[in-house]
DNA sequence: GGATATTATATAGGCTCCTATATAAATCAA
DNA sequence: TTGATTTATATAGGAGCCTATATAATATCC
């Protein structure tokens, strides 16, 4: 039970954490527009960067999303020429995703213009502190995926 | 220039901070919405929690969100009876918005699910440890805030 | 004072997410 | 083998965010 001080959003790491969430979103999608991804399909486009299928289950559960979120993101990759679906020959209820030869190609550029904007938001950082960052972020993440599977 | 080595989703902030941000949206809409508001809206009600009156531009500028987002969000909280809008005497183009008392009434119980949420998305955290983290997140806005403003 | 900027909101359109629910194929069990 | 359950995808509906653009009121500058 902590005492019912005045309310500081800028110390907690939940606010803090949602703007830069924010912010990284509108500068990574500035930086991949020109190469025809948008930032939401990178974690599809990273599952996928050598060239190999899955079903959207999986790829839904390794990104971390919603199946019905990842349902419609492919739906846009496709329309978009992003991403191919094939029936999977041995379960007639799913589909095999691949990203197209056109996507492939754009993935070296589009990484490095990403990288590039990622290192410019970590200007004045030591490596150690972004070493100590990425830590406590994967920690933070270990917890809040518990609680987000507990239901919590 | 770096090396291209193959990629790790999980060694750069970026996707970390997505991801928990997506978490954190998730648990603290589960705890807020008992009490009638949503996550998104807590930056308006955090800055109106005294009592007083904003225009819609502040409350834009200082909850970091464009015009056009602060304004469809007003107009959902206005629906929902969380907020009023009342004609600005010394601008015919301002509203001045404040939280009704409805709103006002809930926000201490509502304050208190989100804490009871953020501690448990901290557990084995260190009190430093949280310090650290808040303090690193701090800088990275700090940088990310400059870079939107830049146009970077 | 009247034309021209600037400023505060509003609207349009789209993306990324979520929850809840429907559909269709596969599996399991009796 | 058929009926019930589980599983893979799809659809509906909505929140929250963004960019681009329209509208209306205020300021500014001849």
């Amino acid at each position: 039970m902590q005492p019912m001080i005045d309310w500081n959003l800028f110390s907690n790491p939940a606010p803090l954490i949602n703007m830069a969430s924010r912010s990284f979103a509108r500068l990574g999608e500035r930086r991949v527009k020109p190469f025809g991804f948008s930032i939401g399909q990178l974690p599809v486009v990273y599952l996928l960067r050598h060239g190999g299928a899955m079903s959207q289950k999986d790829l839904a559960r390794q990104a971390k999303t919603e199946q019905p979120s990842m349902a419609q993101m492919l739906s846009r990759m496709e329309r978009d020429g992003l991403v191919r679906r094939a029936p999977d020959p041995d379960d007639g209820r799913a589909q095999l995703i691949s990203l197209t030869e056109a996507a492939l190609e754009k993935l070296p550029a589009t990484r490095a213009a990403l990288d590039e904007g990622n290192q410019h938001a970590l200007a004045g950082f030591s490596e150690d502190e972004v070493q100590m960052l990425v830590g406590l972020l994967r920690r933070l993440n270990e917890n809040l995926d518990g609680m987000v599977a507990r239901e919590e």
